[in-house]
DNA sequence: CACTTTACAGGACACCATGTCTCGTTTTAG
DNA sequence: CTAAAACGAGACATGGTGTCCTGTAAAGTG
């Protein structure tokens, strides 16, 4: 391995650059253009570790909400709360924006259902599993209709998603078993 | 009024370019340039009417979508499954592209709202109202669990919306009365 | 029948983000 | 010292957007 290797302090700058303009500006007016400008780079070193602006969010975001899954779940509440309080702010404008742009970048949906989806699914799961082991429902189906209404709301804007909603959904839970 | 009455038949072939192009390249990729092409129409005549090609596909979609709501709602089953036949085929990519838009045109989403989800929504809480009527549920929630699921996986992909969804679900709400 | 008004098809134009390329410079390993 | 790779900076072609202009067509009004 020979030649400079690549300087961190670009990566990171240019990471934190990306949240900041989302932000300011929002996800979808964010350019490459401007966050090269934000972080002082050249494009080129955009573009040579990154595809899209949606690669570098989604790598910002990576750090942001992977460490917010505990070792141990807790009970259902307290998870849909915790999940719930990460879309508020930058992190759920930024996750907001990826998904919509995945519609458009299949491979983008791709890396965002393995990297940001998948394992809060998982996580769901396993809390569901411990919350109430003796429920014979279709497991899945109950994740995808507790995200699903966080998406929904988070997408289409006609309520909000808070720990209202978490308590709403956990009573609900409850009378299914 | 004087002048010119405007050309019913530009506006149909519009709107049905626009379809089209949406069928054969998919949402992201119909430009407004390649919809005047295909229609035959000059571009002025697509501005003139319409601001984006959000607007052009919505008016496109509230024609095919608003005739599926019949007058007095059936059971939750063939409701469910009426709905989610509708995202099969065009109309689904086209609801989805429209959605995504969405998160960067808010006024885009006031509309989607208004004209196509608000709709939707109050039609499936009629269902419910009907079919569980001693149900002591939340049924808003329940509106944005069973049409949270079907957004859900159709922004995510990562299963089908489909006859067996509608069947799962309703089992699910049965359980819940 | 003129005359006015508006829509029409077609095309030219500036604008902006994208993605590629080039330049000269800087930092590493051998 | 030399080769290799990354760096900041910026030029460039591409493609979609939205506006403007041209000449023509279709309606009403006097």
């Amino acid at each position: 391995m020979v030649g400079r290797p690549r300087s961190e302090e670009s990566r990171r700058a240019i990471l934190q650059a990306a949240l900041r303009l989302c932000e300011r500006d929002g996800y979808p007016n964010v350019t490459l253009k401007a966050i090269a400008a934000e972080a002082g780079t050249g494009r080129q070193t955009l573009y040579r570790w990154w595809n899209t602006k949606a690669d570098v969010l989604l790598e910002a975001m990576t750090a942001v909400v992977a460490p917010g899954l505990p070792p141990s779940p807790p009970d259902l509440g307290s998870f849909l709360r915790e999940t719930f309080a990460l879309t508020d702010g930058v992190a759920g404008r930024v996750i907001v924006g990826l998904m919509a742009e995945a519609q458009s970048d299949p491979d983008l949906g791709e890396r965002l259902r393995t990297r940001l989806i998948g394992p809060r699914r998982a996580a769901l799961r396993e809390v569901l599993e411990r919350d109430s082991p003796s429920s014979h429902a279709n497991l899945d189906l109950v994740v995808d209709m507790i995200f699903g209404a966080m998406w929904y709301r988070l997408l289409n804007r006609h309520a909000s998603v808070d720990a209202v909603l978490a308590e709403e959904i956990t009573e609900l839970v409850r009378s299914l078993t």
